[in-house]
RNA sequence: GCGAGAGUGGCGGAAUGGUAGACGCGUCGGACUUAGGAUCCGGUGCCUGCGGGCGUAGGGGUUCGAGUCCCCUCUCUCGCACCA
């Protein structure tokens, strides 16, 4: 048999599978249960690389798991392909974005087809493709009708690079989570979708992901969301006509507030500051505040500055005079942008205070030092003084009294707060989905009627160069439209949306990708949807995830999806890096995916990956042995070509006494069991490890019957596990384990391929265990060992553990206090 | 600063509270070879007087028994970063 070359094994199969046609999901009327199986889509950056191999490989076993056990497995691929690098692309190359962007395309889209992946291809399509961002332009003029999509001017997150505005979630540390460059204030009109009324919604429904998503995840969501409960509180301002509300979570404090601070940069500051002198000392603060950068103000440890505006505001609570600041320690757009200030207890108040030389007072006495002295704000639990008749109270107590008396004297309120913000979605760049509004001087906005959707992107006449307006504003014709609704002259909204809007919903569009009454077939999703399993990197662990989660949640409460809850379960892959740190061209370390595939093949390189450790863990291509990967598979095909075609098939599981070597036999059957379980707990180093235990196991049995009858046929215990091995191993390693197939005898070009044999089923009675290795400890040290029967009594495992010599050496005369027996594996003789 | 997670041989990593180190890499020895960076077989946590002793970041605790559970300390990684 001629030694395996995987190459030859790649160029052989791939044609065999395609014309097999074996990953087509959904055919009508396949009455399978079904299953969707999805991996993050890619961005069509370039050609893949190993960290694409690794997250693909992870999904693909999972697919082809299910598969094989007979599921109706949805595994689809398309591409995430609006977005900047293809403009950017454009820009230096003079290529169209479309160009750049469907060439790369097409080169993924090739070396995913030689990867192997089992996916569905005639599903596969692009977010840039007309036919999906009418779509998506559809759902956001549902989102428009339901009051979820709208516009406000605010201050807004500027990437001074990319010459655009950015998301709350795509700012990182400051920076932008594109480019790094330092990110800038903005005060512009931008649209947003109004993801803050379904705050409470995320949170809530994170317990059905409880236990199949990452605790990670979840909690990095719950603090992005960042539900806070307190009470609103209003505080008259003297010489105003309006009451200032504030949120506090501690309304327990109200009586040690000794002053009031309102955000600089809010519109409530520069009224207060108005008149009265001090309006040239906020103006020039303002100034000095609209110079700090985001990095700076995010220093918690800078020392606090503002200013008095010469305003006071009145307690509610005892009528007190408060000196109204403004500093911008307090932010504009978190609850009113405006807080009561309670030094004792908060220990930004308190830093503020001793900056200003303000009172400190302590209202809730947790038994810690006080606070002005000290310098550090008491937080915690503690009995309230000086607060009038709620002396003597704790704290919960006192909150629940102070926000009821509160709620009846009309002063505020119990109240929730939340971290999160909307989602802003316009963005001023040329490659995205346009937004599909009309700006009429007589009409305000109009949406553009869905019978003229899509509204396409002009492919010229459009100037790229980003100069911090939309790129679509260049395109005249295009720009230049007639109202919808009036027919007068009007103009088309030239920004596009943020390209997690695209990706928001994909997954659904994968059910029925050619559906023209809609975005999707309801009745598709409803089969499909959800997700049993989600694979991708932990970058998007807030973003895509959390913006996806609110989509369906919308879909759900327009009555297109049934589920309010997209991803059954999230497997977030680790990262390929090497020599300890990431991949980067500046650093030299890059491991090119293409060259490794050319010199191990593509199993070898699947098998490295998955084997390296668990799959949420990075892998330091440095550490690890595509070589021995590659040693291991041709290994299996050679035992596999040693076991041969003759005797027929001999399939585990099947009915009927199995002939052969009993002891192998049960190394089959307990590998089947081991490797389901493995594979199910996504542990795919350990099914790896017990494969590789199989594989020496066959060899040594062929190798002893050979020696013992050079003209044995193989014992037909060894085929069954060969055909064992070559089916588990057909998640794994699928040209391999293609190649093992056919060595055995079948024939895959005539439908018979190991992709199609199922998986193998372990015989209970096989894999049950007739004897064991009881240990024997004295005084918790392991002594000795005993070989015991499965089902040896306890009485009768004492006995033979006391008579063990070298227990009774250990002892070495001691009386025995007690003996711990855990029948069959285990007797602790304890002396005393 | 706050929150979360993790520390196991030379390395990647295995271990329902019950044999620590499965499997692999590396390494050492052997076989086969003109040769081998191919292939195959075997050894490989450390120490040892060969009885055994010591070992899962360090220290304490619970337990007949702890890598695993609890407390403290150290180190590393990740997330948030003035969110009232």
């Amino acid at each position: 048999m001629s030694p395996y070359d995987p190459h030859a094994a790649q160029d052989r199969w791939l044609p065999v599978w395609e014309s097999l046609d074996l990953y087509r999901a959904g055919r009508p009327g396949d009455g399978r249960p079904k299953r969707y199986i999805l991996d993050m889509f890619p961005y069509p950056s370039g050609d893949l690389h190993m960290g694409h191999a690794e997250a693909f490989s992870v999904g693909d076993v999972v697919a082809r798991y299910w598969m094989q056990h007979g599921y109706d497995v949805l595994h689809p691929i398309g591409w995430d392909s609006f977005g900047l690098p293809a403009e950017n692309a454009a820009i230096q190359r003079g290529t169209a974005p479309a160009d750049w962007t469907y060439t790369n395309i097409a080169t993924q889209a090739e070396s995913f087809r030689r990867f192997g992946i089992s996916f569905d291809w005639s599903r596969r399509f692009n977010t840039s493709d007309p036919e999906y961002y009418r779509w998506t332009q559809w759902l956001f003029l549902r989102f428009y009708q339901r009051g979820l999509a709208y516009r406000k001017a605010s201050p807004v997150n500027w990437c001074p690079n990319d010459q655009t505005v950015l998301a709350n979630e795509q700012v990182i540390g400051g920076r932008c989570e594109r480019c790094d460059a330092l990110v800038t204030k903005k005060n512009l009109t931008q649209w947003y979708f109004r993801i803050t009324d379904y705050a409470d919604r995320l949170l809530a429904d994170m317990a059905q992901l409880e236990g199949s998503w990452p605790d990670r995840v979840l909690l990095m969501q719950r603090n992005w969301i960042g539900r806070s409960t307190g009470a609103e509180v209003a505080f008259a301002i003297e010489g105003r006509d309006e009451p200032v509300t504030v949120f506090t979570t501690r309304p327990d404090t109200l009586f040690g507030a000794t002053f009031f601070v309102v955000a600089a940069d809010s519109a409530l500051a520069t009224e207060l500051a108005a008149g009265d002198g001090h309006e040239e000392e906020f103006a020039a603060y303002l100034e000095q505040v609209k110079r700090t950068s985001d990095i700076e103000r995010m220093a918690s440890d800078r020392p606090k500055t503002g200013v008095f505006l010469g305003r006071y505001a009145v307690n509610p609570v005892n009528g007190e005079l408060l000196p109204v600041y403004a500093a911008d320690y307090v932010l504009a757009d978190y609850g009113t942008g405006a807080i009561m200030a309670v030094p004792a207890h908060d220990q930004r108040d308190l830093d503020f205070a001793r900056a200003f030389d303000l009172p400190v007072r302590v209202v809730v006495d947790t038994g810690e030092p006080d606070p002005a002295v000290t310098g550090v704000a008491t937080v915690g639990d503690g009995v309230l003084v000086n607060s009038g008749e709620y002396d003597g109270l704790v704290k919960a107590a006192a909150i629940e009294r102070i926000t009821a008396d509160l709620t009846a004297r009309g002063g505020g309120q119990a109240a929730v707060n939340y971290r999160l913000r909307d989602w802003l979605l316009s963005r001023q760049r040329y490659w995205g989905c346009p937004i599909p509004i009309v700006h009429c001087p007589t009409c305000g906005e109009v949406p553009v009627p869905d019978d003229e959707l899509p509204v396409r992107l002009p492919e010229t006449g459009v100037d790229l160069t980003p100069r911090g307006v939309a790129p679509l504003e260049t395109a005249r014709d295009w720009v230049q439209t007639s109202c919808p609704g009036c027919g007068g002259d009007a103009r088309r909204d030239a920004d596009t949306m943020d390209t997690f809007v695209d990706s928001s919903w994909y997954y659904l569009r994968y059910c029925s990708p050619d559906y023209t009454d809609g975005p999707f077939d309801p009745a598709a999703v409803a089969e499909w949807m959800p997700v049993a399993q989600y694979t991708g990197g932990v970058e998007h662990a807030i973003l895509h995830l959390l913006y996806s989660r609110f989509f369906t949640k919308v879909l759900y409460d327009m009555g297109l999806v049934g589920v309010v809850e997209p991803f059954a379960a999230l497997l977030n892959q680790g990262f390929v890096i090497m020599n300890g740190s990431k991949m980067s061209k500046s650093k030299g370390n890059r491991v090119d995916l293409q060259a490794e595939l050319a010199r191990y093949g593509v199993d070898a390189i699947r098998i490295t990956m998955l084997f390296a450790g668990p799959p949420e863990d990075d892998i330091d291509w440095a550490d690890v042995s595509p070589a021995g990967s590659a040693k291991w598979l041709a290994r299996v095909v050679r035992l596999t070509g040693d076991v041969g075609a003759g005797g027929g098939p001999a399939g585990a599981g099947s009915s009927g006494a199995q002939a052969g070597d009993p002891a192998v036999r049960q190394t089959t059957h307990r590998t089947i069991a081991a490797v389901t379980t493995q594979v199910e707990a996504l542990r795919f180093n350990v099914a790896v490890a017990r494969l590789m235990e199989l594989t020496s196991a066959l060899r040594r049995a062929i190798d002893a019957s050979r020696a013992a009858d050079a003209s044995r046929a193989a014992d037909p215990a060894v085929r069954e596990g060969a055909e064992v091995l070559a089916r588990l191993l057909s998640v794994l390693a699928p040209y391999t384990a293609e190649e093992a197939w056919a060595r055995l005898g079948h024939d895959p070009a005539a439908g018979d391929s190991v992709h199609r044999a199922g998986w193998p089923v372990a015989d209970p009675a096989l894999v049950a265990v007739e004897t064991v290795t009881c240990v024997v400890q004295v005084a918790g040290k392991v002594r000795d060992r005993l070989e015991v029967p499965v089902d040896v009594s306890a009485d009768d495992l004492r006995v033979r553990a006391l008579a063990s010599a070298a227990v009774q050496r250990n002892l070495a005369g001691r009386d025995v206090r007690t003996v711990v027996v855990r029948e069959p594996r285990l007797v602790n003789v304890v002396p005393a």
